[in-house]
DNA sequence: CAAGATTGAGCCGTCAATCTTA
DNA sequence: TAAGATTGACGGCTCAATCTTG
């Protein structure tokens, strides 16, 4: 029908608005000690991650970003001894991300503080049944 | 609680997730007649404007990119042809943008196609209910 | 040739400073 | 002094081409 049409385009442009402004609220708090929203999220992938880190190609699918842009993101992060690369024993292509010890503690300092902080900007205007529906929807989207 | 502290968590990433996929998808689509995501904005902003267009300020609201950045997004446009500034009568520090006869056929063209791959991408996953409470969530989260 | 990754060129956005008018 | 808007410097991302290994 036409009007779901309508109301497609009406749900596309509140998430994308709402993404907008949470993500801009989030990336002007004072908790990210010199780090990126997005090397925060290198970080927080590895951080999940086994001790023999991630590829570059499995970092790339928690992070949205080209495969050009990882591969900037992480000499930089190199460079800032945030990370490590290693030689993938397996596959002479391949290299392996690990995290160094700095960049552990990076990670839990400013996750700490994200994590807090995206949980006051959510709870603001959200109960925790519709954060559950809300986290129900877009996952449908992306999957 | 700590457990809403979490569920706000995966909330967001679910969201944040979400956002960016769709996005990419819509932004590789083939409907986009040499505008960026971005610029179109601009063009369907000033659609639901009045014959004397928008100023730069008023813009922002819509389009979500710094001062700066509206400066310089403008200036590409104008200088593609898509838009015009005109001075504002009442206010000489402002100028007033409006669109061209070039850019709203543009704006109608690139509109009809891209809302109906918004169309499609969102009710792929989504039914028209549960697009009403994703689109009532997010509003909630932009306030 | 395909897959993992890097590099060069160029675009576009931000920050900070500046200019002009209210 | 503040508000609207622009400009210079710079960072970081993308695209396309390339290099290396499977």
């Amino acid at each position: 029908v036409a009007s779901r049409t309508r109301i497609a385009n009406e749900a596309w442009e509140a998430l994308f608005r709402a993404q907008a402004t949470v993500a801009r609220e989030l990336a002007a708090a004072d908790v990210w000690d010199g780090v990126s929203p997005r090397e925060y999220g290198v970080l927080y992938a590895l951080s999940g991650a086994g001790p023999d880190g991630l590829r570059m190609s499995e970092l790339l699918a928690d992070v949205l970003v080209t495969q050009a842009g990882m591969s900037r993101l992480v000499a930089r992060m190199e460079g800032a001894g945030l990370i490590e690369r290693a030689e993938d024993p397996g596959d002479g292509r391949a290299s392996r991300i690990r995290m160094t010890e700095a960049g552990r503690a990076v990670q839990r300092r400013v996750g700490l503080r994200h994590g807090r902080h995206v949980a006051e900007a959510m709870t603001r205007a959200l109960d925790a049944d519709e954060l559950r529906q809300l986290r129900a929807l877009c996952s449908r989207l992306t999957g």
